[in-house]
DNA sequence: ATTATCTATAGATCTATAGATAATGC
DNA sequence: ATTATCTATAGATCTATAGATAATGC
């Protein structure tokens, strides 16, 4: 029954695969820990020798479902594709491959400290992202502009992904992207004024 | 211990107010019937005589939750002075009593398609409300414009919930009511023609 | 007689632990 | 000998039901 250290990291890695996934799609209660050992292909009692606790498992499968956010964010030559991909069906439909920040933002906010953090990490991670994918403006407005983006892409998508009717889903994604498309462009300020 | 007619009337209120309150709190799966029903006041037994299950209650306390943001969009002369409102820290420390649709679009995802339908004519109708608060433009513009403004202000508030640093949860969003102050003025579309 | 509410509990589900099993690794 | 994994289960928690109690309402 027993196997190797260098299959125990196997399994660890698989734990946290399942989980990444399953949490994003079903969020953080939404799955438990025999089911993801059970998918993961081990049993229950074998969990405890690879994490402390279940919100361990939280958050080491947070950070292995920012990785997946990572590659997305690498992906793309621009911010403005980057964008039309985050605001895809396909992204809508798929949460458990997708961004897990507006995944499980609304879970975090009731989760554990440590949760909290990674999340919070992450969330400066990709505002640096979309301040750097900004064009134009200084750097006070484009950090300002991608606050606005990054608000906007995890609110829609949230809201997307919650409505029970497919023309508004598809609504707010399309108005979206045309704003989007826009406003990644160049910041508001720079073209006219502040009335103040 | 019976108690006549209308007392039940006003133990169901009790229990849609303490159900309104804390599932937009804790979440859907933060409170039980049994803690619902001790701090109305109430023991769980009689619960199943008010709703015919846990989700049932759900959906009404939803509606329920649904009328104060109806009073909170009423109370406002200018979609501008919601939106400042709707951005304040005072409403992103008291989720309890605040917007239903920003405490628990995460939640609805995972919830009945009863509970999605409740929520999703919320969405529309608070979609309205921020496309007939917009000033200038066609109608086609400020129904776009509505939905960036209402997925931003939507997004950034569960970001500036569930973040850990209050820095960053504090620039959130003082930047969305920067940016929302220009937004809500005036469409993009009318000051400077899209590219494209 | 009906029924609003209560206490008690059945039954399901979930986290975490105990103890057994058998292969690894010194 | 150590340990990775398994089966089994303790203990907590939650929804829903059963049956008792006593006041309402016909």
């Amino acid at each position: 029954m027993r196997r190797s250290k260098a299959d125990k990291a196997i399994t660890h890695s698989k734990i946290l695969a399942v989980a990444a996934k399953r949490f994003r799609e079903r969020g953080i209660a939404g799955i438990g820990v025999a089911d993801v050992m059970k998918e993961a292909g081990s049993s229950v009692g074998g969990f405890y020798k690879h994490f402390g606790s279940r919100d361990d498992l939280v958050v080491e499968a947070l950070a292995e479902a920012f990785k997946d956010l990572d590659g997305l964010e690498r992906d793309f030559e621009s911010l403005s594709e980057y964008l039309e991909a985050f605001l895809s069906e396909s992204h809508r439909d798929k949460p458990g491959t997708g961004c897990g920040i507006t995944a499980l933002a609304g879970d975090v906010r009731h989760a554990s400290s440590s949760v909290k953090t990674v999340f919070t990490q992450r969330v400066k991670q990709s505002l640096s992202y979309y301040a750097n994918g900004v064009k134009g403006g200084d750097s006070e407005s484009k950090r300002t502009r991608a606050i606005l983006l990054f608000s906007a892409a995890v609110g829609g998508m949230s809201l997307a992904r919650a409505v029970n009717d497919k023309t508004l889903s598809r609504e707010l994604l399309k108005a979206l992207g045309e704003e989007f498309s826009m406003l990644a462009k160049r910041p508001l300020a720079k073209r006219i004024p502040a009335k103040t």
